[in-house]
RNA sequence: GUCCCCAUCGUCUAGCCCGGUCCAGGACACCGGCCUUUCACGCCGGCGACAGGGGUUCGAAUCCCCUUGGGGACGCCA
């Protein structure tokens, strides 16, 4: 048995968008759960639309989601070289032939076929001319008249295609360079892809293409195409969908492993299972559990699902990511121990990562931004006087951990005759500044003993001033 | 217009290949409740689908056909 070989063949004509990242995340499963070779291929033959901008986007992306690749990243411009050498190998053994119609016949050949209500198509006019090269030919390939040709798939199953719809279609351009079709094949026959995992919208090109492997005499990959990603209007996914482009989510504060696991499941499954580590991925993922029928991309479940990744995830996993955010918000932080600790309090109640930013933004400042609201409610005047009493307890306390808290806590509520809410909310308020934030003890604790006397103090304070 | 693909809760899906265990299971969202120092997390419960019509069969979500709906492709783009 042969290795797996799979590739990713992006056109640099833009970044990485969620369906492409979807796709190359299926051969790079396949080919990793396979011990197999995952190839990277810049298909830029397109030169007037493809920029080295677009190139750099999409590997960093790629690189950005963890998914590796063993070889390339090849680019098809450089591979000119190659494609005509087979191009000139099908036209001597007769399977392709040179062609000086001009575009405008071409256009007239199609408008006439679809007035006699069949597919445009070019007619085969120059079939048997036995031109040679010369300025402004090009060159097509030499397809059959009848008969049909099936596309074995393993996602779609077999699917015949009458050879009467396929014209004779160009190989090469009347400048010499290789069209789509023909670059695929001989990159794919000469890098050894033996494995073809692509969107669906490719299923019609695939007859074309095995034409020129059996013009070619190779040995056929194993073809699976994938159902497309549409937006929530079940158009397909496009830019009016809002966030196409995989260095969007990181943007967001998505993790990739979030990213990664909700894409595979956009078409993959496996029985019942929801979330998935990477690990998971590469042993689980098979050909065999790829969907047929297209699917919509939900921003709430891949939100959900960050969440959970989230929530998986240690915390010096986390800070790096989390630091570059925090500097957004103009937040110099360390990726220490406190940092740890703050992730930690955040971890189960942030659904992304921009989010914890924003939430953590009360552990770093000098002071938090009272929220005007909170403080009318709670930092009244009658708690100011508590507020110094916990201020000063804990000031003395000799350990500060919850026992100590708690003690102290005890303490108040028996003199003051208050419920425990009555004395959270207030600290809660004067520390952090509003009235969520996680749960006071491990966000004390968090914040450290210093900083809380402190913010406490300055919050009684505060009361005071406005009392005068 | 022609060709190709697809069709289970609002969404992602399990089940379909190898009909009965499915008055269809899970997840997201939504709605209740519990937990609780806030917000969350978590837990429990609810709502909710086999597109329609014909067959085949003792029996169909599962097999066949048609209709409808959706998507894709028909380039000297990839």
């Amino acid at each position: 048995m042969k290795p797996v070989v799979t590739r990713f063949p992006p056109s640099p004509t833009g970044f990485l968008h969620i369906g492409g990242a979807r796709t190359a995340l299926f051969n790079w499963l396949y080919a990793r759960k396979t011990n197999g070779k995952f190839i990277l291929r810049i298909e830029d033959t397109d030169e007037a639309r493809s920029s080295t901008d677009s190139t750099d986007a999409i590997l960093d992306a790629l690189q950005w989601l963890g998914i590796d690749w063993d070889e390339g990243p090849y680019f098809q411009t450089e591979r000119k070289d190659i494609y005509r050498r087979y191009i000139r190998k099908l036209v001597e053994t007769g399977h392709a032939y040179y062609c000086s119609c001009t575009p405008d016949e071409i256009t007239a050949m199609r408008e006439q076929a679809r007035a006699r209500g069949l597919k445009p198509m070019y007619n085969g006019k120059c079939r048997e001319k036995g031109l040679s090269d010369s300025d402004n030919t090009v060159v097509r390939l030499k397809t059959p008249d009848a008969g049909v040709t099936v596309v074995e798939d393993i996602v779609k199953g077999d699917t015949a295609f009458q050879n009467a719809e396929m014209d004779d279609f160009i190989i090469q351009r009347s400048d010499g360079s290789a069209m789509y079709n023909l670059a695929v094949v001989v990159d794919d026959i000469t890098m050894g892809i033996n494995t073809i995992i692509r969107g669906d919208d490719h299923l019609i090109n695939t007859p074309k293409q095995i034409l020129i492997y059996k013009a070619l005499g190779a040995d056929l990959p194993v073809f699976g195409h994938v159902p497309m990603v549409l937006g929530p209007d079940k158009a397909r996914l496009s830019k009016r969908h809002g966030a196409m482009s995989v260095g969007e989510y990181r943007n967001m504060g998505y993790l990739p492993d979030a990213v990664i696991n909700y894409l595979v499941r956009l078409g993959w499954s496996h029985g019942d299972q929801e979330f998935f580590t990477r690990k998971d991925l590469i042993q689980k993922f098979d050909l065999e559990h790829l969907g047929r029928s297209a699917s919509m991309f939900d921003m709430q479940k891949l939100t959900a699902l960050n969440a959970r990744h989230i929530q998986a995830k240690s915390a010096p996993d986390l800070a790096p990511s989390l630091l570059l955010l925090l500097k957004d918000l103009g937040i110099a932080a360390e990726n220490d121990v406190f940092t740890h600790k703050v992730i930690e309090t955040l971890q189960p109640r942030s659904k992304t990562l921009v989010e914890m930013a924003e939430s953590a933004r009360f552990y770093y400042v000098d002071a938090p931004d009272i929220d005007e609201k909170a403080a009318a409610r709670f930092l009244t005047a009658d708690t100011a006087d508590m507020l110094t009493r916990i201020a000063d307890a804990i000031d003395n306390l000799p350990d500060f951990t919850q026992d100590g808290l708690e003690k102290i806590f005890k303490k108040i509520m028996a003199d003051f005759n208050l419920g425990f809410g009555k004395i959270a909310q207030p600290l809660r308020v004067a520390v952090t500044g509003t009235t969520v934030s996680p749960g006071i003890f491990e966000m004390l604790l968090a914040l450290g003993k210093e900083k809380t006397v402190h913010r406490i103090r300055q919050a009684a304070a505060r009361i005071s001033n406005q009392a005068l």
